[in-house]
DNA sequence: AAATACGATATATTTTTCTGGATTAGGATT
DNA sequence: AATCCTAATCCAGAAAAATATATCGTATTT
């Protein structure tokens, strides 16, 4: 149920997840209970508009009306700021989420069967666990990871896993050889989705 | 009740006033009851999430989710279109919708006495009307009649009733000459409202 | 003056959210 | 193995929203 609202509560957990928040810590911030937001999550229940920008207030998200028109030029903005230049490299590597990562990747393997994308991340995972990483990088990483988490078991899972492993990539290459490997444009066209 | 969600509500209000559709005809394309929207645009009860949408999508809106960060930047988009360049001017001065807001003016005037501001408003809406005025600068004008309507009771509704004179001005002016009277930055820095 | 359109309200019924707390199940950590 | 954290689920009850109609006051139109 609940179809017209499944993407905005989906891109909600995906930025709860990325961040590292888990649904009580959210639930305090934003008083609502854990169970209320498991099932707004999950889609079992319909949340009232108030709830859900409290909700999403306490992810530091803002709920914006937007003409349909400007949609994908307000898309391309936050896109390019997910993925942004990231040059302070500082942080330390936070093993214990790779190593997770890691995991999750080999059993995907077994299970579905070894896929180049999967290589591929895992080759990467390695790569980036082992350098000098920034908070905002490290930010990334988790979304991506938390991404893949999300999206294992589902049908369409190969699109997705695709893309985490060209961003996880394009990480990489930033960081190799701090040189341009795509100049990143800054916002333009962006195909609309569902 | 439901101070969180009032600013969006009303966002939701003006674009359905400036646009001239009924909360009858909102009703019939968004599926809900009059009565309904009624009380969600009053602030006696609070829409649930797919109700909004609902309503919103029917305006020809999109519900979006934005990081904090880029609000600033995402509201610099939407008011650069809300003011847009306006070419073409072929489209009819609406007459009607001309007499409407004079006669508002008027009222206001008599009850609670005049303003430069009001002043202002009247002499600009008799010129526009005797001009050849395009859709869009049309929408612009109700868009602003609109505003004037709905704040003409309210406490603080001086400062709109002057945000209106200014906008009406430069349309004007944006006619009168097609000159630059002002560059109009394209999008920055904009500050925050509530 | 009568008809029409608009928005706000009223009432009654049905449905859903939301809370509160408790529990279950899976992984991960120790 | 034992502990901890996370997410999903269940249950009960109170609160609020949603639906369906109908009416009212006011303005505008004919």
């Amino acid at each position: 149920m609940a179809y017209q609202s499944e993407s905005l509560i989906a891109h909600a957990r995906e930025v709860r997840e990325a961040s590292g928040t888990s649904q009580r810590a959210l639930s305090e911030r934003a008083g609502l209970t854990q169970s209320h937001i498991s099932q707004i999550e999950s889609g079992k229940m319909e949340p009232g508009l108030s709830s859900f920008i409290d909700m999403t207030r306490a992810l530091d998200l803002e709920l914006m009306l937007v003409p349909k028109k400007l949609v994908p030029a307000v898309r391309g903005l936050i896109k390019a700021q997910a993925t942004p230049d990231m040059h302070i490299r500082t942080g330390q590597p936070d093993n214990k989420r790779f190593a997770r990562a890691e995991r999750l990747v080999k059993k995907m393997k077994q299970l579905d069967g070894s896929s180049a994308d999967l290589d591929r991340i895992e080759e990467t995972l390695r790569f980036l666990r082992g350098v000098n990483i920034s908070d905002q990088e490290m930010q990334l990483v988790r979304e991506l990871i938390a991404r893949l988490e999300r999206y294992q078991a589902s049908a369409q899972a190969a699109p997705v896993v695709r893309d985490i492993a060209q961003s996880l990539q394009r990480l990489r290459n930033s960081i190799a050889h701090a040189g341009p490997s795509e100049p990143r444009p800054a916002y333009s066209l962006d195909d609309g989705d569902a």
